[in-house]
DNA sequence: GGTTTCATGTAACATGTTACATGATTCT
DNA sequence: AGAATCATGTAACATGTTACATGAAACC
């Protein structure tokens, strides 16, 4: 069975939220969605091409703008999009590079072990950090966000704020085990 | 600059903890660390053949076993396993399918999304009893593990357990939200 | 004797990432 | 004018997944 493109869909969806450029898609995957989803040019700008040939998406007439180029979905491509999120989410297999050399530590000394969880707490909390003056930003409603779209987009921080946290803990409480 | 091979250590640091075949560490993959790795034949046969050339594993000379082929670490192996392991783990990008899909949802009824994430809870609870059941067998210690490594294992799990739950609180405060 | 599990392997395909090229526009 | 950022694009490379082929050994 052929895997479903999952940058095709994620690159649909984006424009059917706002229409944009390949650029704009960049650059929401880099902030308002960093925390669940990554796309990188080497996929962007190819996908474009093929979703317009597919008619899923189309060509905003510009005048404004110099060379950018703005897609947004069509009434095909929106109908595609919604089939797709009606089908069920396979679970996708897991690859924590951090937690696999964790595992691999035993044969080095505790301290390493130790050293490891800190520093990795330390990414968390910036992460987190991050997330909760997102959060702040959201709800002092300065963007121009529908209150409907601000639902999805607020349990989606929330999301990762709850993971977050949840990583600090268990670092903190495996610290704490292994300093004994 | 060149990606590090990530399936390589995985496979390496695996061969360390116990000498086996291909099959055995697709095996381990699907269960021990199915929580934090996977792998599948089409990586670990070609790269045990390269681990190999590369003189950081060893055949195990085999008298029992039938065409089973097992190897094991080499010195030269457990050297560079050591200094991957020291190296800092770069946060990895992130790509969670769900989120996205219900990020995108706003369009769809709100009992779409309350629909999915009872689905999506459901998935995480078998998975969560699963985690479970694995901490209550490594508790009662049936396993030949040193104490060592249960150590690791066991913060391994601890770790897939807190995130199961976190994940199933999320689900639950957000399907609240939703209902009202 | 048949079914399941063990076991190795690979070809074809699908996806993902980096580094670079190119040049316009905006900011200072 | 020079630097930073905007903007599009692709070639080369790296990684990941599936489906199938093959057959031995264990189990029932």
């Amino acid at each position: 069975m052929a895997l479903r493109n999952r940058s095709k869909f994620a690159i649909l969806g984006i424009l059917n939220i706002a229409p944009g450029s390949g650029y704009d898609i960049k650059k929401y995957c880099d902030t308002v969605i960093s925390n669940i989803w990554s796309e990188n040019y080497g996929h962007i700008y190819p996908m474009l091409k093929s979703l317009e040939k597919e008619g899923l998406i189309e060509q905003v007439s510009q005048e404004n703008a110099g060379r950018k180029i703005q897609y947004r979905t069509t009434q095909t491509g929106k109908e595609e999009l919604m089939s797709w999120l009606c089908e069920e989410t396979l679970s996708q297999p897991i690859r924590s590079e951090f937690m696999l050399k964790f595992l691999f530590s035993n044969n080095l000394p505790k301290e390493n072990g130790i050293r490891m969880l800190t520093e990795y707490r330390e990414q968390q909390r910036v992460k987190l950090d991050g997330y909760y003056s997102m959060m702040n930003e959201l709800e002092s409603g300065i963007k121009e966000i529908s209150e409907e779209r601000e639902m999805y987009l607020r349990a989606v921080l929330r999301r990762a704020i709850l993971s977050g946290e949840s990583m600090i803990e268990w670092c903190d409480e495996t610290t704490e085990i292994f300093r004994k």
